[in-house]
DNA sequence: GGCCAATAACTTGTACGCAATTCAATATCT
DNA sequence: AGATATTGAATTGCGTACAAGTTATTGGCC
């Protein structure tokens, strides 16, 4: 038998814990939904050959092509060193081509392949199935969206304050 | 110059887009605010020579101690292949032990050290501070943490019915 | 007891995230 | 122009996530 240290402290006595209860929860609940989504969306983007960050790179590309790699990262909040990477995978896939910007060769532009574009139709079919399985209603889904946007936001601003 | 190939696809021309645009928003808000908090927390962790996974195996084992990897990923939604270098890790740094359970061999138990346990409290300053940098009153936190809860509770619900 | 399916953890290989460093190209200053 | 600082990507190293496969132990079955 494995004899808990602490029998008294069970999941659900709040009081106990100030502080480490709450926020744990919250930071702990925003990750591991975020972990349940990218799993969710796995067997769904497996068939297209796409992992759930590339298909995020997709969905800004589709929207504005051609963006540098550090363009692409402000939108993604993800730097060079996790999308240069990504990007020459997807390069290699087909999806993309990778070319330095003639007027500054510092920066590297990002253009979707024909092949990239033609995948368009199909997300939003992945797109709509995701829907479902949140089981929210479209209000529900847009209101906890500016809910979680407004809170990276607040984080973002604390962050930079130092 | 770099000449975007679709001009009239903006951010937030969203009729543009039915679905590529809503559901895609939820779940990359998730994705991205999580990032961001892990962000946060790095800072706060780096000097206690955790790192934010590493912290939430501790927040669970602070609530019951001497679980089996399996309880423990049970608890975080996590399997063994993410947790057994992960709590190796920890071990080698002092925080915890893994002995093999004596009633079944197979079963390793967690259990941590003093090391650990003295942590505790210096982990409630990292609670509240990160509560801070929220910016959102409790009574949101509480609500905004059910409401991702549950999110995860339909995803899950919605992967196991195939 | 001996066979066999199930279970728990570990291992392997791939793909992120990210800090820190490096390198090339551009901008700035004098 | 020439030295210096800055910028944009790429690289390196570490720590997750996770699928797939392996190993050791257990529980059932005969």
């Amino acid at each position: 038998m494995s004899s808990p240290r602490s029998p008294n402290t069970r999941p659900n006595m709040r009081s106990a814990n100030p502080g480490l209860q709450l926020d744990g929860q919250l930071c702990f609940a925003l990750y591991s939904t975020s972990l349940a989504l990218t799993r969710q969306y796995k067997p769904l983007l497996e068939p297209l050959g796409l992992t759930y960050p590339q298909y995020l790179a997709l969905l800004v590309l589709w929207e504005r092509d051609a963006l540098s790699v550090s363009e692409l990262g402000q939108r993604l909040f993800l730097d060079s060193g996790t999308l240069t990477p990504l990007l020459k995978r997807m390069e290699a896939a087909g999806w993309l081509t990778r070319t330095r910007a003639v007027d500054d060769e510092r920066r590297v532009i990002v253009a979707l392949t024909p092949a990239a574009q033609a995948l368009r139709k199909q997300a939003q079919t992945v797109s709509r199935q995701l829907a479902k399985s949140t089981g929210c209603s479209a209000d529900e889904l847009v209101d906890l969206t500016r809910r979680v946007q407004q809170l990276r936001s607040h984080l973002q601003a604390d962050a930079s304050a130092h």
